[in-house]
RNA sequence: GUCUCGAUAGCUCAGCUGGAUAGAGCAACGGUCUUCUAAACCGUGGGCCGUGGGUUCGAAUCCCACUCGAGGCACCA
């Protein structure tokens, strides 16, 4: 029985005449401080049916209520608080944790089904910027929470490998690049090419007719310019994989636009049959406005095909391939009236799993308040970020732990682990404007700040010399431990909330509230003094390390043993 | 113009399905390393929760209007 539910059933009797166990578990609250109590019932509903002030009717009620489940059950102004059992919850707990270890906090919600989740996805020859991070680092840990509640995600990185910019790349390629410039630095310098193109197309409009043309080969399937875009694309994803690796993040799928290229006349032949597409102004559209949707544009005037025909053939072929019950598109959040597009057609061609079908989108990224655009080369390019923040990870062991093993390792852990867990920690919605300071800070309410308060819980368990598995009491009855192990026993819960809304960030403020309440604790609690609690303690701080790893594990966070 | 998202301390943000004095971190100031790693802990100051109405015993939270900011609004993705 969960402790909630001893709350309902000793308030039942007392109130049965009025109240049922369902209603009476509604109206149950948990204080903001725990000297209030664990759980709280507040009286003010009452107060119309006795006709008597709330602070009375509470007063008269507590005496009333069979309190042995509890340590005290007391009115406190309009509430009735009720006390938990310290002892009993702390052994129970600790001993579910330290059994469990890391299947402490799984659940069964999602029964094995498969979920692709459209991740990541940056362009060829385009640097991954921190808007590409977003997506990576929340699709990432979505994957890693839905396994962890019983669902099979499978993360697909859909690469931008296919469309008119290749073009443009071709044609300042030939202009102005090299074949040595491209190998020694593909990234930097494609981008170069497309920036340039950018510049120059102002001023000679000629430029936009050869990229069009050279886009046309390229469809065609000309020889040099399928060489040149296949080997873009190789390169690119050599660079790609260096981030990838650093973030420890992989893939189940590199599937990109290009794959689909020859699945959108099937698309379009479906949308025929079902006599859903018009002519609108020279091209094909399917009117939405039963959706109160702009049309959706199926064809160019021209006759190209167009990114939600793309994205229409990818969605099916996801639901083929993996008879998902659940697909998820991890894409900012100004591509919204795309995926209600997106939806919507599904819905008319008669896909009912069109339902099944999520947009998780995100807030942007700004400088100095202003969007970025890749046009203008104005972009942040996560591998310097992601440099910077492992080399003031390196100058902090070297201040702080000069004699630590390990020390690459910790510095890659801890300087990732800092710009992961910023981009984790707040909703995912919220947008933020980029400050490498903030990004790469290291105290407060930050990746390292949880990695360290583990590492301190590890020195700990290091230092004991105990082994927790022959021990069978795990009674700890005092007070200063008692928020920390309550919040032990949130985790499943959050885990569930954090799944149910695919919100990462439920995950990352619930490691930090967990280390700041530990950090309190041993501040003030010597955990290595020999007496009676001392195993209890013990349990505890391993059982803490343990729900810290694992969190930080979900949002795809290394934690170090020693830092 | 229209739709979406947002507005809480100097800055960055919490505040779960409305409930007991609105909380953190950073920044500022002041304490704590002969004792489990000071990437930590403790303390001080700082807020008509954008504005105006409404619903309710009770609103930062729900509803309406307005103001301001960001983003989207068919031939880019």
């Amino acid at each position: 029985m969960n402790e909630q539910e001893l709350v309902v059933q000793a308030l039942l009797p007392v109130l049965k005449d009025h109240l049922d166990a369902a209603a009476i578990a509604k109206l149950i609250e948990v204080p903001k401080t725990s000297d209030l109590g664990d759980y709280a019932f507040p009286t003010f509903t009452l107060a119309k049916i006795f006709r008597q002030a709330p602070q009375q009717i509470a007063a008269d009620l507590a005496p009333k209520i069979n309190a042995d489940n509890f340590e005290k059950v007391q009115a406190v102004g309009p509430y009735i608080n009720f006390f938990l059992d310290k002892a009993q919850f702390s052994h129970q707990l600790l001993q579910t944790i330290l059994q469990q270890a890391e299947h402490y906090g799984d659940a069964n919600l999602g029964q094995q089904g498969q979920v692709p989740i459209d991740m990541s996805s940056p362009n060829i020859a385009k640097p991954i910027s921190m808007g590409h991070l977003r997506s990576t680092v929340i699709g990432n840990s979505l994957a890693n929470i839905l396994t962890k509640v019983g669902y099979k995600p499978v993360k697909i990185n859909h690469l931008g490998d296919w469309g008119t910019q290749f073009g443009k790349l071709i044609v300042g390629y030939k202009k102005w690049g090299s074949e040595a410039a491209v190998k020694a630095d593909p990234i930097t310098n494609l981008l170069k090419y497309y920036v340039k193109f950018h510049q120059e197309d102002q001023a000679h409009p000629e430029l936009d007719d050869e990229a069009r043309d050279w886009f046309v080969k390229l469809e065609a399937g000309d020889d040099e310019a399928i060489k040149l875009w296949t080997w873009f694309r190789k390169v690119s994803l050599q660079e790609f994989m260096k981030i990838y690796d650093m973030l420890d993040i992989q893939f189940d799928s590199y599937k990109g636009e290009a794959f689909y290229n020859d699945k959108m006349a099937e698309v379009v032949q479906m949308l025929e049959d079902k006599k859903l597409l018009k002519k609108s102004q020279g091209a094909e559209i399917v009117d939405l406005s039963a959706y109160n949707l702009n049309p959706a544009l199926i064809k160019k005037s021209d006759g190209a095909t167009l990114y939600i025909t793309r994205d229409l053939a990818a969605a099916i072929y996801r639901k083929r391939t993996y008879h998902f019950v659940q697909s998820l598109y991890v894409v900012g959040n100004e591509q919204r009236d795309h995926f209600k597009q997106l939806k919507a057609v599904l819905k008319e061609m008669g896909f009912d799993w069109a339902d099944d079908i999520h947009h998780i989108p995100f807030g942007l990224i700004t400088e100095n308040g202003k969007k970025l655009s890749t046009r203008q080369g104005r972009v942040i390019l996560l591998e310097n970020v992601l440099n910077d923040a492992v080399d003031l990870a390196h100058k902090q062991i070297d201040a702080k732990n000069p004699d630590l093993a390990n020390k690459d390792q910790v510095a890659n852990d801890v300087g990732i682990g800092a710009v992961v867990f910023h981009d984790l920690k707040n909703e995912r919605l919220n947008n933020f404007d980029f400050n490498l300071e903030d990004v790469v800070r290291f105290e407060g309410e930050t990746g390292p700040y949880v990695q360290y308060t583990n590492a301190r819980a590890q020195s700990i368990l290091r230092k004991a010399g105990v082994d927790l598995k022959q021990q069978t009491d795990y009674t700890l009855a005092d007070r200063s431990a008692w928020d920390v192990l309550k919040q032990l026993a949130e985790f499943p819960d959050m885990i569930i909330r954090a799944s149910k809304e695919y919100e990462p960030s439920v995950i990352a403020k619930y490691a930090l509230r967990l280390a700041k309440n530990f950090n309190k604790y041993y501040a003030n609690t010597k955990v290595l003094v020999a007496d009676a609690e001392k195993p209890a303690r013990l349990a505890m701080v391993a059982s803490v390390s343990q729900v810290l790893t694992q969190s930080l594990a979900l949002l795809g966070v290394h934690a170090p043993k020693e830092m």
